[in-house]
DNA sequence: CTAAACTTAATGACCCGCCAGTCATTAACG
DNA sequence: CGTTAATGACTGGCGGGTCATTAAGTTTAG
C-alpha cells in the first residue's frame, strides 16, 4: 500500500548500506506472503523497501535468493529454538506438547512466517531448487524436533507405542492447516467464511490428541472398524 | 508431458463438438493440479487436450471460468455424496467417521482432484472473485458435512460434548493436508523427502483422533496443562 | 576550511521473452 | 454450398534482470 514509508518523503537516494538488507527481506516476506512466490513482482518489493529496483539486484541476485534468505531469517531460527526447548523441558511429556505448540502458535502461525509455507507448498514444482532447499532447511529438522518430543513421551511410559512420524503429522497438521488458512481465505474479504477462534481450536485440538495418546483405556474395540473398511477397499 | 494424444496423428482438425468440453477439463484438472492457476499457460491446456489454443476460448471464456468448471465438475458432486453417506449411515458414529474419512482418502485425497485444494489455497488472494466460489460451492458445505457426523456421535452420546467445527478441523486436517503434501513436495524429485504411508497415517490419526473424542475416562487432568500454558502466554 | 577528485550506493530506462485473449481465415460436415 | 468448429498469427501489456548514468559520501590537495 504505502511505498517508501522509510525515507520521510523529502529524502530520496540515501545511502544506507548497513540497513538495506533487513528492509527489504520485510517488504519481501510481506509481498510473498500476501501474493505468492511467482506472483510477487520485484519491483514491488523495492518499493515497499523505500529503494529502487535496481537496488533490490544490489543485494540479492535473483528473485530465488531473496526468497532463500526470506526463509532463512525468518523460519530457520524458531526451529533450533524449538529444539531447545525439547531438550530441557522437565515436566511431563503431554505439557511439552501443549507448550510446543502453543509456543509454534504464537511464535510461527500466528505470524507471518506461517504464510511461507503455503507459498512453498503451492510452487516448489515450479522451482525444484526451492524443494531441496525448504526439505533440508526446514521440513525434516521441524519433523525431527516433534518427533523427538513423541519419542520422549513413548519412552517414559506416558504415550502409547504410535507410529512417530504419523503422531508428529496429526499433532502438527491442524495448527499448520488453520495458519494457512489464516494466510489465504482468512485474508481475503469474503462474507461467509469458517473463522475459528484460534485459542478454541488449539485446546480442542489438544484435549483431542493427547487423550488420544494416553496409555490407559481398554484396547481395540477401534481396530476392527477399522479393519472393516479396509476390507472394503 | 505428451501433447495431443488424441487425434492419431493423422487427423487434424476433427469437429467433436460434444467432447471437447470433457477433454480440456481433464487437460486443465492435470495442469492446473501440476503447476497452478495463474502459472498454467492456457495453451498448454489446449495442446494437452489436444486443440488449439482459441477452440479452448471457444468452449470457456476465460482462464478463471475455466478453472470453475473444473472445481464443479471434480468437487462439488462429491461433497453431496458424502452428505448422503451421513444420512443413511447406519452403524456406530466411530465407525461413521472412520468410513468417511476413508471414501474421502480414496475419492479425493489420493485423486488429483485433492490438488484443487492447494491451488485455492495458495492463491485466492489473487483472484478474489474465486474466493467467493469456492467458500461458498465447497468450503462450507463441507464443514457442513463432517459437522453434522460429529454432531450426531454427540447426540447419540457416543462422543464427548466439544466444539463442532474444531473437532471438525481436527477430524479433516490431517488428511488434507496430507493431500496436499502429495500434491508439493510429494511430486517433487526430492532426496530425503519425509514419505508417509497414507494408510499407516490414516489408521493411526482414526486411532487417536476416536479415543480423543470416547466420551469415558476420567476428565480433566489436561485441562490445568492446558490453563498453565495459557496463562504465560 | 574549502574544493576538487574519487569511490560506490542508488537509480530507472531499457531489453527480451512470455502469455491471456482476439479475430480473420480455413476447412469439416450436412 | 452454407453453416460453424477449429485454427494460429497477432496484439498489448507485463515483469525479471541489466547497465550506463547519477549523486551521496569520503579522501586528498591547496
Amino acid at each position: 500500500m504505502n511505498a517508501a514509508q522509510r525515507p520521510p518523503a523529502s529524502t530520496p537516494r540515501q545511502r544506507r548500506k548497513e540497513t538495506r538488507p533487513q528492509e527489504l527481506l520485510d517488504a519481501a516476506l510481506h509481498l510473498f506472503v500476501e501474493k505468492g512466490f511467482a506472483a510477487t513482482r520485484s519491483e514491488e518489493v523495492a518499493r515497499q523497501a523505500g529503494v529502487s529496483k535496481g537496488t533490490l539486484y544490489l543485494y540479492y541476485p535473483s528473485k530465488e535468493e531473496l526468497f532463500k534468505a526470506v526463509v532463512r531469517h525468518n523460519v530457520v531460527s524458531l526451529i533450533s529454538e524449538g529444539q531447545e526447548m525439547v531438550a530441557q523441558f522437565e515436566g511431563s511429556s503431554s505439557d511439552l506438547l501443549v507448550c510446543l505448540l502453543n509456543t509454534w502458535w504464537q511464535r510461527v502461525g500466528n505470524t507471518p512466517a506461517a504464510g511461507i509455507h503455503k507459498i512453498v507448498l503451492a510452487e516448489v514444482r515450479n522451482f525444484p531448487e526451492l524443494a531441496q532447499f525448504y526439505t533440508d532447511e526446514v521440513m525434516i529438522p521441524a519433523d525431527v524436533l516433534f518427533c523427538s518430543a513423541v519419542q520422549r513421551g513413548i519412552d517414559s511410559g506416558e504415550f502409547r507405542k504410535l507410529p512417530l512420524h504419523e503422531v508428529a503429522h496429526a499433532l502438527m497438521a491442524p495448527v499448520i492447516f488453520m495458519a494457512l488458512h489464516r494466510h489465504s481465505f482468512g485474508a481475503c474479504p469474503v462474507s461467509g467464511g469458517l473463522m475459528m477462534e484460534p485459542g478454541v481450536m488449539l485446546q480442542t485440538h489438544l484435549d483431542l490428541i493427547l487423550r488420544g495418546l494416553e496409555v490407559r483405556a481398554a484396547a481395540k474395540p477401534r481396530a476392527r472398524a477399522q479393519a472393516q473398511v479396509r476390507r472394503k477397499a
